[in-house]
DNA sequence: CTCACGTTTCAGTGATTATTGAAATATTCC
DNA sequence: GGAATATTTCAATAATCACTGAAACGTGAG
């Protein structure tokens, strides 16, 4: 992943709205979910919706498809995983050990008391 | 990390400039380095330096203190670890092993050439 | 004290962002 | 075909962003 891209990952999810949404096509895995559900657990107008997902699709971090009537999004874990490579990579190249490799896998084992939603 | 954490310090990364500044400080690593020295290497006017710094210091990325008349400048590497973390759990919640954990930890087997000091 | 240095503060500017509401588009059902 | 549903497109607006240049501030040197 290059500097730009991370740029702009970072950019799409650096916004608190587009933060949930993303977050919610996470949970919802790879099957992803019609906007029109997305809308109704965000809060916010259809058009506002397309807004944010235009930019998390330049962005590559979500792909589209129409089923029916429907548009369904879902959440692109490469790109994400990617990005997360990049910021380890530049977090830890102070070479002291600053970034702890156990920070990288709570998902399932470890709880932290942080758990926040 | 909460949510609005995360949120500004994605923000604070997700600008071209900034994350340069950011990854020079993680090079300087926890001593940090002088506004100075930054200015010269990213190219930008001081005063522009000294905006991106607040938003870097707002999000609590990096730390500031007077020597002389230097102000160093020192990357907080907890904030950003615990962003990965925030970041990590909110990429991997799927359940699906979407996120593998090998991407976490490249920091000490791979050497750049770029050593910079 | 005065000067030079390194950095911040401030006012101003053009570009981008998030949002709204109305109209347009695509799809299914009758 | 026509109505209903799901979503996008478009124009407009207020807020925020990145940046500039000039002035101010704090510090050390002579």
């Amino acid at each position: 992943m290059k500097n730009d891209d991370a740029v702009s990952a970072l950019a799409a999810l650096a916004q608190d709205s587009r933060l949930d949404i993303f977050r919610l096509l996470v949970k919802a895995g790879p099957e992803g979910m019609p906007a029109g559900a997305v809308t109704a657990a965000v809060g916010l107008t259809p058009s506002a919706l397309t807004f944010h997902f235009d930019r998390l699709r330049d962005a590559g971090l979500v792909t589209v498809r129409r089923e029916g009537r429907s548009m369904i999004y879902a959440a692109r874990f490469e790109i994400m995983n990617a990005l997360l490579g990049f910021l380890t990579e530049n977090c830890c190249q102070g070479g002291t050990d600053q970034c702890a490799p156990a920070t990288c896998a709570p998902s399932k084992t470890i709880r932290r008391k942080e758990r926040v939603s």
